[in-house]
DNA sequence: AAATAAACATTAGATATCTAATAGTCAGGT
DNA sequence: ACCTGACTATTAGATATCTAATGTTTATTT
């Protein structure tokens, strides 16, 4: 139990996420974008989500919240909501041709953005903090209060 | 092309610092608070802050927000603002007796939840941990621009 | 000294996010 | 078959945050 803990880490990991996070949506705004679609759009490409609730799980938003970005989005032509004919529930999202073209400018910029933020990193710096935060993840997502994983791949 | 970079590290930063945010701000309203009143008291505590500009700044939020959380604070009885006699541009904020106790109560809740946190940690791994949030938190600060041209896609 | 600019906080209005309630769809039990 | 409950997404209303504009005080310039 106890030790004699320094500043609490949450909040670095507060800070440091605030900071990282403004610097990369205007980034991703001088591409043209934002940072909620970005999410939502790179989800979209690199993981293979069920539904909408996935989706919104996966970018660590609400439903209700995704539902609003998605409306944006089908207004500006960047996706399509179409009924999963097999359970009608559901409603599949794919990017349109001009989501696309919008999801590769946004990567450059994205790209960009993560150069800059892995200055000064070696690539085994990035893997261990990757590890670090999947660490922290998994200590605070419900069941884990027994023992740290280890879950890297 | 730089580097084969997998996945955006701001991505995974993002993602955890979301969970690890709402897993907190749940803790802190169990104990009768919230996660920006949180940060705005132990603001005050621990650090020495001329004016609400470097309060704003230090918790990684817009003057305006600032202003909205002090009236509630203040309302609340937490907190008190009075004119800089020196200066009578400036607020200063200081926490009122009734702040004193709720502090006391976060401060508890946040180190339960800081050892939650700290799960499988060493002390070793969490002063890693805090030394690459710093370093991410610096390449994205103003002048630490590489400006590499390298135009990547 | 007066005028102008700068610094600080607040206010006003817009946007994003959340929770709770609602509507539509499916699965299971009786 | 039909009711009940669970699941999915949306809508409605509340809260939090942001940017831009304003008011007040101080600093600078002429």
């Amino acid at each position: 139990m106890p030790r004699p803990t320094g500043p609490p880490i949450g909040l670095a990991l507060t800070r440091t996420a605030k900071a990282v996070s403004r610097a990369f949506d205007d980034a991703l705004a001088a591409a043209g974008g934002s940072l909620p679609a970005w999410l939502i759009m790179i989800s979209l490409k690199t993981r293979s989500l069920g539904n909408q609730r996935e989706l919104a799980e996966a970018i660590g938003i609400r439903g209700a919240t995704l539902t609003h970005h998605l409306n944006t989005m089908e207004a500006d032509g960047l996706v399509i909501r179409r009924r999963d004919p097999a359970n009608r529930r559901i409603h599949q999202v794919e990017l349109t041709d001009r989501g696309e073209t919008l999801f590769r400018q946004l990567a450059a910029a994205a790209s960009t953005h993560d150069q800059r933020l892995r200055t000064g990193f070696s690539d085994e710096e990035i893997a261990t903090l990757e590890q670090l935060l999947r660490r922290l993840q998994h200590n605070v997502s419900g069941e884990a209060h027994d023992r740290a994983s280890r879950s890297d791949a």
